[in-house]
DNA sequence: CTATTCTATCGTAAAATTACGATGAAGCAG
DNA sequence: CTGCTTCATCGTAATTTTACGATAGAATAG
């Protein structure tokens, strides 16, 4: 136990929740909201806005990475970190979806 | 270690991080499709309907109860599960604005 | 070449999540 | 009252997540 019985629910189900799961942590929510911002992708210098270890960070950066939301390129001794607009733009669809289903049961309901 | 440092991020980035953790697992993305759907708000049907125990459905649905996003209704025996319209509207616009932030590097970029 | 900088990865510890059986509480049926 | 159904909670185990120091690798600076 303790692990997610993935298998059990649709694709759809799962490809929600592990956007979701990406966007669950207030470090990557700041990264992105950082990466968005800035019209120069920054690199490293993500470590210094955080408050969190570079070890940490690059493990943030790499989970945001895993599910495509972020690209990272080599440039020197750094790495420069993006946002994929057009991941963004499906995930933004994919969440759209979700939350644009009308809700059938309304107040009188319970 | 393993808790995340909450008190270092702000408000905004950990609602938005909270909302997704509570749509970070597909039952409970599944739970909230279901509620959708029907029109007469289900109850303990919902455990038919998953593939996981009673007690697990249960603490699933705690957490978006813990969030807001449903509310339990008592209903005799039973327990009639709903999802808040307002409160969906509200987490709605939330990851709107957030994904309707123009990204500002663009292709050329890295 | 050597030193420095930047970043990824490893190893590890603490905490949180996921899952389930067992148990309890609350309401209904008889 | 007794039994049955429905659901929440407790206790527990497996797994995953979060976090950091230490270390390694790669590119630049001198």
């Amino acid at each position: 136990m303790g692990s997610t019985k993935t298998q059990h629910f649709t694709s759809d189900q799962n490809q929600v929740a592990a956007y979701a799961k990406a966007l669950a942590h207030p470090a990557r929510i700041a990264i992105l909201q950082h990466l968005l911002k800035k019209q120069n992708c920054i690199c490293g210098d993500l470590v210094g806005e955080l408050p969190l270890a570079q070890a940490t960070v690059s493990q943030h950066l790499k989970e945001l990475k895993a599910v495509g939301l972020i690209k990272g390129t080599v440039e020197g001794t750094s790495v420069c970190y993006c946002i994929d607009p057009q991941k963004w733009e499906e995930v933004r669809d994919i969440f759209m979806n979700l939350f644009s289903t009308p809700v059938a049961c309304q107040d009188n309901c319970c």
